[in-house]
RNA sequence: GCCGACGUAGCUCAGCUGGUAGAGCACUUCACUCGUAAUGAAGGGGUCCCCGGUUCGAGUCCGGGCGUCGGCUCCA
């Protein structure tokens, strides 16, 4: 707030780098007017660091702001979006009397809206909805600002029977707010903190994409509301544009692609558990291959567990407490048993096996465990979720004083595994203390500091809360081709595990401690790892993963023994190849290779023959013309191995 | 699990207000033996997701279940 003289001058910085003085409590508006007339009359909102605010709140000292104008790209669809929530919101409630609001932000790509309605909404209702949010844009209606005091907002929104909004208005005072802002354009009246443009005109084409469910302030404890997901862009030319990469990134689904490449299969006989095709299979064996190659150099020893296993041993390792909604059980001679939904009590147990000394130590055991999870029925998502699925899963027993130099060494290990696989943008999360957790706070705090003394200096989110119940964890996650988020390898600190298990080791001075527990994986699931594979490459896997790496055409049956020795001498050399000899024209086999995204076809014909040689076509019709067949073997190989 | 939509041949889909199913691709066979992205013809293939109900009659209407898709919640 502004107030007495003794307040000093601000300065803030602009995109440009230069410095801008602005008296105390100025605000983003002021400073547009301090920048120019123009700016003033075409700022909507203003940028301060990550955060797009309303132009009426008073800038601070040395923040770095920039103004948004309808030229300022994304920041300004942010905006627009953000009025054409308020316009969704009006035209639902003038089709559907009666709504209540919930809230409605912009989000990546649209924004959404979320009401208590007093009928339900279908698809059918969108035609006119939408017809209404263009009548209300043809009208220009201005966005208008006011600011209340909490208690006369909490009045007026429950005067209005918006209790969700007095909910929010109650909560902001909570955080210490002493007014809050509101936006009105024609009737509509909405607690908003704002950023807006001038009036609805300036809002472009907008569509509305689906509808669902969500629950007030995200908590299945509370009502739940109708969201309506829509987006916008200032023109309806850029609008096709999004919804024609939408059905390209569609393209690129790994569920699409899995049927269409025969990879793997679902089955109504078994929701959430994938088949894999001999194609995929072979994808899959590589993947492992890689994974192997890190397990030799790292110092790994390879174990295998019993997929089924006591119930008593699921009730000592808290997994019984912690998960057993989640857990397949059986009973066979009147004893409980459970299937596996991880593999940290096997390596307990083969680590228990027998008596340990610190010499053994860090003793660095890995699995690959088929785990079963039963995960509600809403959550399965082709290869991303599923209910069992292979964890390259590795146990590190340590010494305290040897966790840090392991936690490195398993973040080392998975940044060179994903540079091989070409992942680039993996966003890593430091995961901290559950509510539902075991242990004591300081043993927790001791083992955040650990992980977060291993990250070093790299680039991380922290992540309140979202621990395992039995440690924290570093998770690497990477998005798919819709933009949604998933985790992959993981590391993971686990002081409790020991302690169940009573594990112990002999010291250098004759005595019985207590290791410590890490858990790790690279890929996290070779099943989600292979589905993300899929969209990253769109299908075109490198050539060393291609599960057809070479495929053989013969250009006429005279040619077919030729080609088939082609398909040996590859074969032989370790390269995947088939032929294919149907009774097709050239060009329609080469179109069905294309097709099939296989690497490299390979014609034979006359010439060929005669030569013992092969015409070489790579990928979207490279030709690299013909050569005799060693050579084209050996240059594959090569390939390959690159 | 919750909200919404959807479920017809291996795949993509058509099937109007109820009258017992159709196309393209794929597959099989035949003819063609072809030089770098679709040769032609013929043929086989369906418990219209499942279970009930309404009706003379249900792919179509109603109820329940299962599955899939988009979200929410959850995710060791």
């Amino acid at each position: 707030m502004p107030s007495s003289e003794t307040d000093r001058a601000i300065s803030v910085t602009l995109p440009d780098g230069a410095a801008l003085e602005l008296p105390a409590g100025a605000t983003g508006a002021d400073a547009a007017a301090a920048i120019g007339p123009g700016l003033a009359k075409a700022a909507l909102a203003i940028r301060v660091g990550d955060e797009i605010r309303d132009l009426a709140r008073p800038l601070g000292d040395g923040e770095a702001i920039q103004i948004v104008t309808r030229k300022s790209g994304d920041d300004y669809l942010w905006v627009m979006r953000h009025s054409a929530a308020h316009v969704l919101a009006e035209a639902v409630q003038a089709i559907v009397p009666g709504a209540k609001l919930g809230f409605g932000p912009p989000i990546a790509d649209g924004f959404y809206y979320d009401f208590d309605l007093p009928r339900p909404l279908t698809d059918e209702d969108f035609p006119a909805i939408e017809a209404e949010i263009r009548r209300i844009v043809s009208e220009k209606a201005p966005f208008e600002r006011t600011v209340m005091s909490i208690e006369e907002a909490r009045g007026f929104f429950a005067d209005r029977g918006d209790e969700y909004k007095v909910d929010q208005v109650e909560e902001l005072g909570r955080q210490g707010e002493v007014e809050v802002s509101i936006y009105r354009q024609n009737d509509f009246v909405d607690l908003c903190r704002g950023g807006h443009v001038h009036h609805t005109g300036e809002i472009g084409a907008v569509k509305l994409t689906s509808l669902a469910g969500a629950y007030w302030r995200g908590d299945e404890r509370n009502p739940q509301l109708t969201r309506l997901y829509a987006t916008a862009f200032p023109t309806s030319k850029e609008l096709d544009a999004h919804l024609e990469r939408l059905e390209q990134a569609r393209a690129r689904d790994h569920r699409r692609l899995g049927r269409d490449m025969e990879l793997f299969h679902f089955d109504d006989a078994g929701p959430g558990f994938p088949f894999f095709l001999p194609k995929g299979m072979r994808i899959i064996r590589e993947v492992e291959g890689a994974v192997r190659e890190e397990l030799e150099r790292m110092g790994y020893e390879e174990i295998a567990t019993p997929t089924i296993l006591s119930d008593e041993l699921w009730r000592k390792s808290g997994h019984w407490d912690h998960y057993r909604e989640n857990m397949y059980l059986t009973e066979v001679d009147g004893q409980g048993f459970a299937v596996k939904p991880m593999n940290c009590p096997g390596a307990c147990l083969v680590y228990r096996s027998t008596r340990r000394s610190y010499r053994e130590l860090p003793l660095r055991l890995a699995e690959f465990g088929h785990v079963h999870r039963h995960e509600l029925s809403g959550v399965l998502h082709g290869l991303f979720r599923v209910r069992a699925f292979t964890q390259d899963d590795a146990h590190v027993f340590c010494r305290p004083d040897q966790i840090q130099d392991e936690v490195v060494a398993i973040l080392e290990m998975i940044d060179r595994f994903y540079a091989r696989f070409g992942f680039d943008r993996v966003l890593l999360g430091l995961a901290t203390r559950p509510e539902k957790a075991t242990g004591d706070a300081a043993t927790w705090e001791h083992a955040e500091a650990a992980l977060r003394a291993a990250l070093g200096d790299r680039e991380y989110v922290v992540k309140e809360g979202d621990g395992a119940f039995y440690g924290p964890k570093i998770d690497f996650q990477v998005t798919d081709t819709m933009g949604r988020l998933w985790q992959l390898g993981t590391c993971q600190l686990d002081f409790f595990m020991p302690e169940r298990f009573d594990l112990s080791y002999q010291t250098a001075e004759d005595t019985q401690a207590r290791p410590v527990l890490i858990h790790r994986a690279i890929t996290g699931s070779i099943e989600r790892f292979l589905g993300i594979l899929i969209e990253d490459t769109g299908g075109d896997f490198p050539l060393w993963l291609a599960p057809v790496q070479a495929r053989v055409l013969p250009i006429a049956d005279r040619h077919a023994d030729h080609a088939e020795a082609v398909r040996g001498a590859l074969v032989a050399a370790g390269l995947r190849a088939e032929v294919d000899a149907r009774a097709e024209s050239v060009g329609k086999r080469i179109r069905d290779g294309e097709l099939a995204k296989i690497p490299y076809l390979l014609v034979v014909g006359d010439k060929e023959q005669a030569g013992d040689a092969a015409a070489l076509r790579g990928r979207h019709g490279a030709d690299e013309g013909t050569m005799p067949v060693g050579d084209v073997v050996d240059l594959l190989v090569a390939r390959a191995r690159a």
